[in-house]
DNA sequence: AATGAATGAGAATTCATTCAT
DNA sequence: AATGAATGAATTCTCATTCAT
């Protein structure tokens, strides 16, 4: 990581500025509010002047997030980088973003879950929740039987819901090619199953 | 499950077919082309008419988002909800699931992923694109160390991405009160530790 | 007033019904009610058979405003008609007027004041009100003065705005041509003036 | 009444050229013909520089009526409070709003008589003019017996219609609750009645 | 460089009217 | 004759972007 050691010129604070009034906008009221205007007042200048620097609003748009992101990625690769066990280094990673997120969770929010547009998104968030759900009582009676360790449900299956979703959209974007679905799927159910499969399978759950 | 031994009703069968003229809009160019003019386009008939079903976008929304997820969430609980080994159930879900999305990538993509704003978007998959990266190069390492089990970097990666964003969008949404932020944060990390780490660690990765 | 001594056909008794249908809507919301769909419902129809009684929901309108308007002017006229004092016939015509609007409020507000668009005439109702109120402080000072009758000044003051107002009516109406404004403009202040003036002026008041 | 001595700001000039627009366009058509897009046109510009200046149809329509009420009001108001007998003024005010109705007509009507719908209209002040008819007849009546004073009585029955109507708008408005509804009829005809009556009543009329 | 007023393409929604059954 | 689904023109309002000052 470098810093610039030369102070910010007046056109480098200028960005800077407009880009943490863009910030403010969307930690209050998401990306559903970064309207210019909105940016325009929360940063004290004029639509225009977002103008000079943005020369459209998806820039300001991917600026924004890209700073957001700049910074969560650098605190997930320094640790990934450093030192230690990789189990630890991966523990630490994911809950350091985790408490990070829980922090601003507004904007937090806006990056992770903002919906395209209400209507759309309540059902989308509530069919995630509901699969969820399903498989939160599997995994209930998995724990129940010793097959899983001793996960909390809900949240093992958020992260399950979470894990293959996720998985799924480097593939499902439409650039891409894929030469076997059938093997992708068993991949990534075997990994979802790493999430609470207990280490030494009993035998009744074989 | 039950199904009507009735043929659908003439207004019924018309609710469908706008559905489906929906699901195709959405099909072809995601959620961003569903207007009510293109739906109506799609349909073959009148914007009056899809109001004659839907009173009102959101609605169409709704029932669009609701009859697809409906679907999905079926299959998976048929299996979560079926005999046997509780592992192996797991595995079946999610893995019928990938199989179906993979089938048709383009609504599932929409359902799954589907930008707020094209630029918006780009940027925040791209982010999480990248987080996947990070934690693929840790956990390339822990493989190569034998700390974690031969999993596929990339696609482990991103089951870890998707799992503990996933776990974190209920604890964001606006509503939720949390009593033990650190508490969570350390959950969910051992979650997605689950994922990759091999059963029985080998000293050097302690 | 002639009454058929047939009974009425099917077809008078089916536009009869469907009148009395916008009556009711027209009684329950206002003009603002009126569509074609809201009087089927109110009929127990479908709006197709409104057109075959009713081309145009214009001679709807005009059906319905006729219909009450009929009732009412018969009325009037009846009284002023009959024998009698000139001054108590007109007391009396007004005076039944007013009980009868008074008894069915709703519908008689709908033919008399309703709203063009509520935003127009919220200001409109405003505006008449306020002249009202005006010209009752003048009102109510001549009363003190004794150069008027002891009349209520709020109601005296609504009857000289609409008296001048509905005297202008007919004048203003685009195809009205008119020889001399000032003498219209003064006969009509004249009326108005009436509606209080003392009959034996004091001095103090010329 | 206080004029400011600053030169309107380019902002409030534009609030007046948008409402003059506004003006023309109902001078012209009526509220009927009041749309945005008409208005825009009117004033040369595009329909979003109106929601600079008026964030609803609604607020527009309220600042022309209450631009234009304002003024009359204004009028009337400052001849209510001058000094001189009461009649004289009441007289005066009177006559200076129907010279000035008189003098921009289709603003006037407009503002006074424009219709709900043209259908609704069109019947309903027809309805006004019948009730003038039948009232005239018996005002001329009482003219002929000297039961009245020598009236013009078309013009002082559309007087006597105004009178009650609008002495009735503010009792049906829907908010109004009322003890004494024969009590309110009984005045309401007084009044109407002073408008024609003879100041001696002959023994006839009685 | 900054301003912020102006622009106008777009999108949702309403409702009188038509017409096949 | 009756039905009521279908039609689509019309209208309001939003907001990214431009440009004269």
């Amino acid at each position: 990581m470098f810093m610039s050691l030369m102070p910010p010129s007046r056109s480098e604070r200028r960005r800077r500025d407009l880009l943490a009034a863009a910030r403010q906008v969307v930690s209050d009221g998401g990306f559903r509010d970064l309207q210019m205007l909105a940016v325009a007042a929360a940063a004290g200048t004029a639509v225009g002047t977002i103008y000079r620097y943005y020369p459209t609003k998806a820039e300001l748009c991917a600026a924004l997030v890209g700073e957001v992101s700049a910074r969560e990625l650098e605190v997930i690769r320094s640790i990934c980088e450093a030192d230690g066990a990789p189990g630890q280094r991966l523990r630490d990673a994911v809950s350091a973003f985790a408490r990070r997120a829980l922090h601003n969770r507004r904007l937090a929010y806006a990056m992770i879950a903002e919906p395209v547009e209400a209507a759309v998104d309540d059902a989308r968030l509530e069919w995630r929740r509901r699969i969820g759900e399903a498989l939160a009582g599997l995994i209930a009676e998995g724990v129940a039987r010793d097959a899983f360790r001793p996960v909390e449900p809900k949240l093992a299956a958020a992260c399950v819901v979470g894990a293959f979703m996720e998985a799924l959209v480097g593939p499902l974007s439409p650039a891409t090619l894929l030469d076997d679905d059938d093997k992708l799927a068993a991949d990534i159910a075997g990994l979802c199953l790493a999430i609470v499969e207990a280490p030494d399978p009993t035998e009744e759950d074989r």
